[in-house]
DNA sequence: CTAATTCTTGACTAAAATAGTCAGGAATAG
DNA sequence: CTATTCCTGACTATTTTAGTCAAGAATTAG
């Protein structure tokens, strides 16, 4: 997992998607516009968001792009997953070559805290985004029994 | 909130001092030879680092950095903050020239998003990282009631 | 005291990633 | 047909990352 300004770019995109795409799509023009991103930049970030599947586009007059499904079905991971290759960390990828490992110890410790923020950022949706909410607190609440369990 | 690869790297330094520190200091050059991080870079962080306030430095033989304090009290967003200064998002930062407010919609919205990823990695310790546990379900745990509360 | 070790600092450089530019082409609505 | 908009690839400038080099200060071991 990585978070660049990339990645932000890409979440505020699709966030502006999320908000001003009604019945009509929304050109790369309107975002860029609004969002004072450069168009050919959008139009890079878009391309790979079409290829993940986060939203479809429609040329032509009136055309541009619009979410790929619901915004509660969109997550925020899924947007960086698809504009932010990720790195290959360990340096001993398979080879074997890590037998006395204090390298590859801490290496997976950093994949373990990657996937964490992997897996947090999974349950956080352009919907809960634009609702401000804390999905966390959400399904907890969903449980029925404590309020506001603080999940600290 | 950034998360680039020299927050990686300032991670796992700081982890190879959890797990190799002990009475003793440990020197750069160790953890260079460790992590494979160049010997300069390192110093460059943990210039950072040292003026963060999360590691104290030894001269002379014998000498290295230590820990700060105990490493259940030191957390990943710390870390992360002490050698990734962060950036200001917001294109209009207090000049009040956003009235139609589209743009400083969506950025407000980003900063919620980043504020949430901050307080996550601020829950999480080098120790919770070294003893592979959730310190999210440790602490709802702790409440008593519930075993296993998945945060989802 | 001396010498080796290690941190400390600053200036510089190479490499990579980021962000942006440009140009041409394909689809489509009106 | 024509304007609009996506689509693609090649290219470039800027910034960040990572690394190098060199000189110096503190400290310990002997």
């Amino acid at each position: 997992m990585k978070l660049t300004t990339r990645g932000r770019y890409a979440v505020t995109a699709m966030l502006d998607l999320a908000i001003n795409g009604g019945s009509r799509p929304v050109s790369l023009a309107d975002i860029s516009g609004r969002q004072e991103i450069s168009l050919s930049y959008l139009e890079q970030l878009f391309a790979k968001l079409r290829r993940g599947k986060l939203v479809v586009s429609a040329r032509g007059p009136g055309g541009g792009y619009r979410l790929a499904r619901n915004r509660t079905e969109i997550f925020v991971a899924q947007i960086i997953d698809a504009v932010d290759e990720s790195v290959d960390v360990t340096n001993c990828q398979g080879k074997g070559n890590c037998h006395q490992g204090e390298t590859c110890l801490t290496h997976h410790l950093w994949e373990d805290l990657s996937g964490q923020i992997h897996e947090f950022l999974s349950q956080i949706s352009l919907g809960d985004l634009m609702a401000k909410r804390d999905p966390r607190q959400r399904s907890v609440r969903a449980d029925g029994v404590l309020q506001t369990l603080s999940v600290r």
